[in-house]
DNA sequence: CGGACAGGATACCGATCGGTTTCCGCCTGG
DNA sequence: CCAGGCGGAAACCGATCGGTATCCTGTCCG
C-alpha cells in the first residue's frame, strides 16, 4: 500500500523531473501525466498544483545531484582536489548528449518568480553548494573563503548554462579557470 | 507611410523585448499585442509567427546592448582596462531593480531549441562578445587568448544568470574574478 | 469629395492550458 | 462473495494558446 502509493508518486516525480528538465517548466499537466502513466486525478490528490509537482520533482533530484558532485566525506583528498574533482565531474556530465545545464539554475531562470515554491528549492541547492565551496576554501586556507566560494559559483553556473545551451564544450575549461582562482586565493 | 509602418513595428518590438525579458518567452501573443497597442492582424502582417517576433525583438536589442558593454573604439585604455570596464558596466546594470540577467542567455535557456530563430540571434551575440574578449586578450599579450576569452564568457554568463535570478549581488565580484584571470593569463 | 488602404477591434478556429469531476473497473479485506 | 476504496480514463470547466478572417473607422491622396 505504502509501496504502491509511493510508486505512483515516484513515477510522477521521475517523469516530471525529466520533462521539466528537457522541455522546460511550461510543459503541460496533461503531457506530464500521460508520460508518467498517472491520471490527473491521482496527481491532484498527491499535490495541490503543478507548481508543487515541479518543486517536489526538483527536491527529489537533490540527493543524486549532490552525490554526483560533492565528494564523500571519507575522501582523503585536499580541499583543492575536492573542488577540482567537483568541476571535473561537472565537465564529465556536460558531455552527455541530453545535458541541458543545471536543472536548478534553469528553473530559477525560467520561473522568474523568486516566490515560486520551486525557486525556493533551487535557491537552497545553490546555497548548499556555495557553503561547500566555502568550507573547502576555509580548510584550504584561502585568503577570502567567501569570495572564493562566490567566484566558484560564478564559474559553476556559467559553465552549466553555457554547456547546457550548447554554446560551450568545457574541455578542461572550468578546471583551468578554477585552478587560476584557487592559486590567486592562496588555497592549498 | 514608412514612418507610420516603422512606428507600429517599433512599438511592437519594444513591447516584445520588454515582455519577453520580464515574463519569459511564454508570454502570449494576445498580451503582447495588447501591451504594444498593435492588433494581431498587424503583427501577423509584419511577422510570420511569434517566434519571428521574438527573434526580431532580440535582434533589435543588440546595438544598445553592445554599446552599453563594449567600449568605443576611440577609447584609449589598455585591453585590460577595456575588459574590466565592461564587467564594471555589467555590475552597474545588474543592480537595477528590474534586472533579469542577460536577455540573450535567458532566451537560450528558455527556448531549449537551438534551431529556434531567436536562439540563432542569441548565439551570435555571445559569439561576438567572445570575439571581443579574444581580441583584447591578443592585444594584451595573453598566453592563450582563446582560453581567456572562454573563461571571461563563463564569468560573464555566470554573473548575469546569478544576478538576474537574484541569488548574487556582484559587488565587485566579477572585477575581482576577472582580475585574477587576467593576471593568471599574463594579460597586460 | 471620393475612393483606396492601413490598421485597430473583435470574433473565430482548433488545440491546449491548469484544474475538477464523474464514472467505472479492479483489487483488497472482512 | 461482497463492500469499499484506490486510481485510471475521460468528460468537462473557463481561460488562453498561436493564428486567421471579418469588419469598420480613420486617414491620406487624387
Amino acid at each position: 500500500m505504502a509501496t504502491d502509493k509511493a510508486s505512483t508518486k515516484d513515477r510522477l516525480l521521475d517523469a516530471a523531473a525529466e520533462l521539466f528538465y528537457r522541455d522546460g517548466v511550461s510543459i503541460g499537466v496533461e503531457a506530464l501525466c500521460r508520460s508518467a502513466g498517472v491520471s490527473k486525478r491521482s496527481m491532484y490528490q498527491l499535490f495541490a498544483s503543478k507548481d508543487e509537482v515541479l518543486a517536489a520533482s526538483l527536491e527529489r533530484r537533490i540527493p543524486a545531484y549532490e552525490a554526483l558532485l560533492v565528494p564523500a566525506v571519507t575522501d582523503a583528498a585536499t580541499p583543492r582536489e575536492r573542488i577540482l574533482g567537483l568541476f571535473e565531474r561537472l565537465e564529465q556530465g556536460s558531455v552527455e548528449p541530453d545535458y541541458r545545464g543545471c536543472p536548478f539554475l534553469a528553473a530559477l531562470v525560467e520561473l522568474k518568480d523568486p516566490e515560486h515554491p520551486a525557486s525556493t528549492v533551487a535557491r537552497t541547492v545553490k546555497e548548499r553548494l556555495q557553503a561547500f565551496f566555502r568550507e573547502q576554501a576555509e580548510q584550504g586556507g584561502a585568503r577570502d573563503p567567501e569570495l572564493l566560494a562566490r567566484q566558484l559559483m560564478l564559474v559553476f553556473d556559467g559553465a552549466s548554462a553555457r554547456a547546457g545551451a550548447g554554446i560551450e564544450t568545457l574541455d578542461g575549461l572550468t578546471t583551468a579557470t578554477v585552478t587560476a582562482l584557487l592559486d590567486a586565493s592562496g588555497t592549498k
